[in-house]
DNA sequence: AGGGCGCATGACAGCGCTGTCAATACCTCA
DNA sequence: TGAGGTATTGACAGCGCTGTCATGCGCCCT
């Protein structure tokens, strides 16, 4: 009734436990014919090895552990749908969690995953440098995804953020505007500051000017950047245009066009959104590929699981400008 | 180094490995004073039980299983993002496990957490009666989500499907429509079915007739939904409002609205979805609420680890009608 | 023929914890 | 004073698996 036990199939393939445990760490040194009589009994008798117990045994649980900053964001939302799809694929389970910008919690979470004996790591880390390096466990790989953070020692899977954000720019730049804004928190990511070091380089590089009055770097949801966004484009020497540094600050400002009802200032936002296709105009976007993040992070770890000394990677993927309507509108002329 | 055992808060607290043990699990018959000693040294050696050890001996794994179609779906994202919070807060993990709309995947993720061990289940279950209810577990507490299949002698937690989308229709005739037409599959999911009969009845108590011809039963997702919106809402007597059975239905809608240019089609979809306030215009929506459904489920699967013979409840929670703009439109006259 | 070697397999001790049952000390009541 | 409780604690055997080391056997070489 009970779950079959490896000694359950010992018996009835008529040989020790030890050499059935072989055969499932496919250690080698088994006749053919064993491992055929042993996989049969397994096959019959539908043996599945308890985890737990190979755990005790000093391994690891078939567990990859997933550390994001929210489980209901549409970009960790991919990135856990894939991971989570490959895991299964090669047997293994997927443990969540989610850190909700809290430093603190960021590295509980680690902690207890660890602890809890996952094989391996999938983090979107927090903080800078030593800090956010400091919670990163060494006894397991661990991959780095979207921030770098300054860690130089993990694998780290990333996007452009700098080049993505100076093509958006330029992008917009081509199509007329001159008066660009910035909108985006800056003290908390160096992936966003990377999107304003983008900015910068593509307003210097157009000989424009870079205006700290339209630069807002202390918005990080939409409900912070939706004030700050209306209180941007009000008056009459608003910008024409208005570079969102993530998917949540496009919202807020998406919300302030709507509640302005403009729809003649030209908008990208870093990160896609579902439905940014059906604003009004579609929404211009930079696409950071959430699908291919994750496909090239749990690639990393499935590598580093077989070879935990294998030489550090740092993967950059390239963004992707998608026009849809809001970044190809002209500067609107003098009110 | 390597974590403390129960051995070391054992020899630092100077009792066996039995009374820390009885502490750990509050077991009982321990005097205070011994309690307040392993406790200190458990705090002293920031000792945390092995989960694997604890699971072997014949318990549970502080984990909660978590099975639903798709994890990058808004409306299971926020029910994950509930559940983890939740589960973190006492002490749990999380396992999370999608089925791709696949029965064979369904159950093979639901048999995969039971072998982990996992301590109970919160399942979007799938298929109907028998099916459906034949690949839940026994042996661990399970709370049932979503979609109720005929499942009778499990914890259930949906909302108000029928009434949910009556009100939406009986909406709708308020707003003066007499030609609503009604999108998504019926075949899968009893939740759709509902809504059908739901909308079916709303427009038989307002005296009008149930057309066949506006009812199209067999789209699940946008891709599939936004040719048949095309088609239905072609001919010069196209309906002057739609009901979307789902979220991705009413993206497939409001895709083929976008496509055609209108924005005079009334439209109501069940199910919210991020940026719905920020379509044009705003969508009307059925609110399934994923945060409430989360919550009532997390509570009955705590309620039930704790007493796990408890009696059997359904909970059906209020839709709630969100009223932006799209549903509330006239009809159009005709063209 | 006999020593040595490699291959295939098995016996057994943990891993860290909980369940069972025993032991001890201290009471209580007659 | 002694039988029988009660409260507190501990010894020990697993749970299912893997690592270590031992065993048995056939084969090669001298």
């Amino acid at each position: 009734m009970s779950e079959p036990t490896i000694y359950d199939v010992a018996r009835e393939a008529g040989f020790s436990i030890k050499t059935v445990s072989r055969v499932l760490n496919g250690e080698g040194g088994v006749r053919p014919e064993t491992v055929a009589r042993v996989r049969a009994a397994i096959e019959h008798l539908d043996y599945h090895p308890n985890p737990a117990a190979r755990r005790l045994g000093g391994g690891k649980l078939p567990t990859i552990g997933l550390v994001v900053d929210s489980l209901n964001d549409p970009f960790f939302g991919e990135v856990i749908a894939v991971v989570e799809r490959r895991a299964v694929e090669m047997g293994m389970d997927v443990l969540v969690a989610s850190t909700g910008m809290d430093a603190a919690r960021n590295q509980s979470q680690i902690e207890r995953l660890v602890r809890r004996g996952v094989a391996g790591l999938i983090v979107a880390p927090f903080g800078e440098g030593q800090a956010a390096r400091a919670v990163l466990p060494d006894k397991i790989p661990v991959v780095v995804i979207d921030r770098q953070c300054g860690i130089q020692d993990k694998d780290v899977v990333r996007v452009t953020d700098h080049e993505g954000a100076h093509e958006a720019v330029c992008h917009l730049v081509a199509h007329g505007h001159r008066r660009i804004a910035f909108l985006g928190e800056t003290a908390e990511f160096s992936t966003v500051q990377d999107r304003l070091a983008g900015y910068s380089d593509a307003l210097l590089e157009a000989g424009l000017e870079v205006d700290g009055q339209l630069i807002e770097t202390t918005c990080w949801d939409a409900d912070a950047a939706y004030p700050l966004a209306l209180a941007m484009l009000a008056p009459a020497d608003a910008p024409t245009a208005v570079f969102a540094s993530t998917p949540l600050v496009g919202l807020g400002v998406l919300r302030a066009l709507k509640r302005l009802d403009r729809q003649d200032v030209a908008l990208v936002v870093f990160g896609d959104f579902p439905l940014a296709e059906l604003m009004t105009p579609p929404t211009t976007v930079v696409d950071q590929r959430p699908t291919a993040l994750a496909e090239a992070a749990f690639a990393h770890l499935a590598r580093r699981l077989e070879d935990p000394v294998a030489a550090v990677v740092e993967t950059v993927l390239p963004t992707r400008l998608v026009q849809r309507g809001s970044g190809e509108l002209p500067p609107r002329g003098p009110r």
